[in-house]
DNA sequence: CTGTTAGCGCCTTCAG
DNA sequence: CTGAAGGCGCTAACAG
C-alpha cells in the first residue's frame, strides 16, 4: 500500500517548488501551468519540465477557495439499496464526469435525521449543485429554498413546485404497455400492479386505462394491487386466470411481477405470448433477458434521467434560470417475445 | 430551486462577519465555533448566536486547507453497474459517514485511461484515502505505489501483493455449500457453475471439491462451466440429469444459475429440495427469496466487505500499518427452503 | 480569557 | 513578458 511515508516523508510538492526548480516567480508558474497567453512558450517549457519532475498536482482546494466554485455536487440519496437509484447515479455521474466535476456520494438510509446531517456536510464542503434522488416516485419533502446552492429532484419529485424535479413518465408509461397489447390485437386485457400506495402503481395504472378507453375497451375485471414481488405476480394471475379464463393479455407493474405471472401461466399450460401476451414494467435486464420467453417491458431510461437531472444542475450553476415544476420524462417499450411471437 | 441569488445575493456568511457581529476577534470567533475550552462561556453563547443569525457554515476547503487532510476519500469503482460493487460501495459509505468523511464516487467504467483519470482528480482534490472496488474476484493492476495516499482495494485485489486487499473468500464459500448438502444426507452431489475464466468459479469449484473429498465422496460428472445465467442453469442441469438422473444436490454457482436449475428440475418433475437439494451462491435477495421453494445460498457480506475496506483506511490515514496482501473476509450459508424442507 | 499575526496553496490584479 | 503583493476562509501559535 502506498503510504504518505513513501513518497520520501515529504509532503506534496507545492506551486512554489515547482517555480523555484525552474528559475521563475510563483505567479508565472501558475500562468504556465495554467496555459495563460502572458508566458513565453520557453518559460513555460521549463516549468512543465519541473512540475512534472516533481510530480506537482495542482490542489484542488486553494484553488476552489478563491476561485468560489468547487467543481463538486452532492448527490443525496434516500437509499442506495433501492433499484432505481443506481442507474440514476450512474447517468449524473457520467454526465459529470464529462464536465470535470466530481460527485459526493451520500446516502441517508431513509433517515431525515441523516439526510439533514449530509446536506449540512455537503454545504460546508461547498458543492456547487446538489441532486436528490428517491426510491420512489412519490413527491418528497423540499429541502427549502434557503440554501446557496442549485437543487435537482430526481426521481422522487419535491413535493414543492417551485423546485425543479425529474421523474419518469409512469402514465405513459402504462399507456405504451397497454396500446402494445392492444396492437399485437389483444382485447381482453388484466392489470396486475404492485403496492397500490406507491404513485409508480397508481399513474401506471391511469395510462393503462387510458390506453383501453382510447380503444373502446375495458379493463378484464379489477386492478390487483398488492405488493411488487413474484410471489403476487403468480398468486394474482392464478387468481386471475380463475375468474377470467379467457383474458388474452396482461399488464404487470413490474418486471417481477411479470416474472410471476408467467410462471403461473406455464403452470396453467397457457402459451405466452400465443395464448397470453404478458408485457412487464422497468426493463431490469436479469429478469427480463431470462425468463421464458423473454419479457416485453417498459424501461425508464434511468440513465438518461439522471443525466438530465445533471445537465440542470450545470445550467443552474452557470446561471441558466431553470424552468420549476415537475419534470415528466420519457420512457420506451421494448420488445421481447412475451408479447410478440418469434418467428 | 434555490438559487446562489435567492440568498439575498450575499455570499455565505464568514467566520470574520460572524465575529464581527459578536464583537470579538477572528480568533476567538473560530475558537467559540470549534469548542475549544479557551473561551469564556457567555462569550461563547453570543458567538454561537451570531453564526447561527448568520446563517454560518465553516467552510470545509479552507479548514482542510491548513489541516492537511480533507476528510474525504476516493471510492474509484471499475463498473458501477456491477451488481457486486453496490453493497460494497454502501458498507463503505456507511462506515466513513459515520466518522465524518466524505465519499467521491468514481466510476471508470472498466477503462484503464478514464481510471487514470479519475485517479488524478481524486489526488488534486487531496483525498485522504482511496478504495478500489472492482467487479471481480481476479486480481487487478495495482495502481502503484507512488501514491501520497492509502489505497485499498476491495472485491478485485491488487495483483501486487505488498498493496492491502479484501475479498471474499469463495474457497469457503464452495466448501460451505457442499458441506451443507453433505450435511442434509446429500451423497451424489453436481457442481455447475458460471464462466470459468472467473477467479470466483475457480474458486468456488476448489471448495466443493475440497468439501466432498473430506467427506470420501467425489463430484457427480464434471463441473458444468458456461455463462453466469439463468438459461445457463436451465441447460445445464437438463444435461446433467440426463446423464446422471440419481444426481440428489446440485451446488450452483450463482443464485441466477440455481433459479434456473429449479425451473428445469420443476419442469421434469423432481421435487425440491425432497429429490435433489439445491444451493445458489451470492444471496441475491430478490431472487432468493421469490423462488420455490425459496433459495439456500452463501452470503459475501458484501456490506461487511465495504466497511472493512473502510476500517483499513481509517487505521492507515491514523498512521496504523497495514499488513499487506490479500485478505479473504469470510462468507456465510443463508439456508432456505431449497436445501431443508419446510416443516 | 481574548486579540494579533502568520501562514495553508493558489490565483489575480497591478507594476516593472 | 515577468514579478511582487494581496487575499480566499480558517486555524494555530503567540502575546497581551
Amino acid at each position: 500500500m502506498a503510504r504518505p511515508e513513501s513518497n520520501g516523508g515529504s509532503r506534496a510538492a507545492t506551486l512554489s517548488d515547482v517555480a523555484r526548480l525552474a528559475g521563475v516567480s510563483l505567479a508565472t508558474a501558475s500562468k504556465a501551468i495554467n496555459g495563460r497567453d502572458q508566458v513565453a512558450a520557453t518559460t513555460r517549457q521549463r516549468v512543465i519540465e519541473a512540475a512534472e519532475s516533481l510530480a506537482f498536482t495542482p490542489n484542488a482546494l486553494a484553488r476552489s477557495l478563491t476561485a468560489g466554485r468547487t467543481g463538486t455536487v452532492g448527490l443525496l440519496t434516500s437509499d442506495l439499496e433501492g433499484r432505481f437509484v443506481i442507474p440514476i447515479l450512474m447517468g449524473a455521474e457520467d454526465a459529470f464526469g464529462a464536465g470535470q466535476i466530481n460527485v459526493f456520494l451520500c446516502d441517508a438510509r431513509g433517515d431525515a435525521i441523516r439526510e439533514q446531517h449530509h446536506l449540512k456536510a455537503l454545504l460546508n464542503r461547498r458543492v456547487d449543485g446538489i441532486i436528490v434522488v428517491g426510491r420512489q416516485t412519490d413527491p418528497r419533502p423540499s429541502l427549502g429554498h434557503d440554501l446557496p446552492v442549485p437543487v435537482v429532484y430526481a426521481y422522487a419529485p419535491s413535493d414543492d413546485d417551485t423546485d425543479v424535479s425529474v421523474t419518469p413518465d409512469n402514465v405513459t408509461g402504462g399507456r405504451l404497455a397497454a396500446e402494445h397489447l392492444i396492437a399485437t390485437g389483444r382485447r381482453r386485457i388484466a392489470h396486475i400492479s404492485g403496492d397500490p400506495a406507491y404513485a409508480a402503481a397508481q399513474d401506471r395504472t391511469v395510462g393503462v386505462q387510458a390506453a383501453l378507453a382510447g380503444a373502446g375497451l375495458e379493463l378484464v375485471g379489477d386492478v390487483l394491487y398488492s405488493e411488487w414481488s413474484e410471489h403476487w405476480g403468480r398468486d394474482a394471475s392464478a387468481l386471475l386466470l380463475a375468474s377470467h379464463p379467457d383474458v388474452d393479455g396482461i399488464v404487470c407493474g413490474s418486471d417481477q411481477i411479470a416474472r410471476g405471472v408467467l410462471d403461473t401461466l406455464r403452470d396453467l399450460g397457457k402459451r405466452v405470448p400465443e395464448d397470453v401476451a404478458v408485457i412487464g414494467y422497468d426493463n431490469w435486464e436479469v429478469l427480463a433477458t431470462n425468463s421464458r420467453p423473454e419479457l416485453t417491458s417498459i424501461d425508464a431510461n434511468l440513465k438518461q434521467l439522471g443525466r438530465a437531472a445533471a445537465m440542470r444542475i450545470f445550467d443552474a450553476i452557470d446561471g441558466i434560470e431553470p424552468d420549476t415544476g415537475v419534470h415528466h420524462l420519457p420512457v420506451r417499450l421494448v420488445i421481447r417475445g412475451s408479447t410478440i411471437p418469434r418467428r
